[in-house]
DNA sequence: TCAAAAGTGTTAAAAATACACCCATGG
DNA sequence: CCATGGGTGTATTTTTAACACTTTTGA
């Protein structure tokens, strides 16, 4: 079956920078690539956008099928269309970020521990494409995003404590908090709901945990109201 | 000619939010539709992306044939897929919002003054395609990037009052301020240059010009330092 | 009993806000 | 001489930043 246009059309394609936590530190996910260009090369999770689906579902597919994630957060970044950063033919991408809940986090290698791996963020091999420039950009948006939407808690569990959630933004920011300060400031948000659970098993004082409130964070969101860590 | 695909391609389209302010408004440029589908309605400048061009290419050259507007301020603002956005068939567009100044808004009715014409963003027709809602996320990107990057010069000429910038983020933000403390905010950026040259022919006492000091904030920007309105 | 992280308040400095009058200009 | 917008300072409140010790837990 061929498809016969009367003007020569890019293909369109979306590429996503997934991040996750691992003891504290960012990592992003990425896939050891199957063929050519760039066989063998490490690569962001990616493929072509089908007719019937937005770019955005189109994301989200593949990273169903190249890495078993679903639900998570995910959003457009922006859309990458250097005439030559394919170098088969003109492939425009759209490129989203996603981040990916702490409990979700070892599901990955799941599916192909070989050809998905998370890497840290400040340490990360050559990539293939663009690939570089996507992650850069990335990373910029979720260090500016982090302080007035609530991005880190998409990165933990449904529960934690205030010290995991201080170590995201640190992760994030790239500098370190004040303790104090920073427990001041998320608890006079009033978006954190304190559970009675505490920390099990741990060779030190057993922290609270704590959960986000979205319901309330949509309802103050809706008023104007806005969020700042 | 023809082009030949082994799989169905989306085409890929830009348009452009172009604001500009008039009288201390903040107004969009619309252009008259000539073609169907939605033959006579209002709609935002654009067209299709070229092979050899990258989208912001491509929303610079529209903007040029269709406006006459160059060298302005341009930015990407968001890529909108939904399947059927196009009743003739699938085309994904890259939206862009620009900025144009003072001093080359009139220049707009120079082309087609039936064809192309600015209206308030608060009150604006029925739009072909999803253009309301690609007016409506670039509001609320500028409302948001204002206060943190220096755009609201760009809708200004070169040399301007400190009430002409104040009156800019005032209609952006869709709120007065005071006089006093948003003089001593912006001075105190240090990104200012205050002229020697003045208002002339105000009924009025006349105001000192004043210039961004674009330099300087590369400067500051390069180093880390942030911008706050 | 030790190591490791949890939890907690106060003070000082900086930033944000509220607010009213005189000045210069052209019509 | 009047209408219009230009220009200026201070006091109050709020926010941010700096900073150290006691508690709990498991190993």
């Amino acid at each position: 079956m061929t498809y016969t246009y009367s003007y020569p059309r890019a293909a369109l394609a979306v590429d996503c920078v997934v991040f996750g936590l691992d003891e504290g530190d960012l990592k992003v996910l990425l896939i050891r690539r199957g063929e050519d260009p760039h066989r063998g090369m490490w690569a962001l999770p990616g493929g072509f956008v089908h007719m019937d689906e937005t770019v955005e579902e189109a994301a989200r597919r593949e990273l169903r099928e190249e890495t078993g994630l679903h639900q998570l957060f995910l959003e457009q970044l922006y859309t990458f269309s250097q005439t030559r950063r394919d170098p088969r033919e003109r492939v425009v991408s759209v490129a989203h970020f996603a981040l990916v809940r702490r409990g979700d986090y070892e599901l990955v290698a799941a599916t192909d521990a070989d050809d998905a791996r998370w890497f840290g963020v400040r340490a990360l091999p050559d990539l293939a494409f663009d690939h570089t420039d996507i992650v850069a950009l990335a990373l910029e948006r979720i260090k500016g995003k982090v302080r007035y939407k609530p991005l880190g808690f998409e990165l933990l569990a449904h529960r934690f404590t205030l010290s995991e959630l201080q170590h995201v933004y640190e992760a994030i920011l790239e500098k370190p908090l004040d303790k104090r300060n920073f427990r001041k400031k998320v608890l006079k948000t009033g978006l954190l709901i304190e559970t009675s659970e505490w920390q099990r098993h741990v060779a030190h004082r057993a922290a609270r945990l704590y959960e986000f409130d979205r319901e309330r964070y949509r309802e103050l969101e809706a008023v104007g109201m806005n969020f700042e860590i």
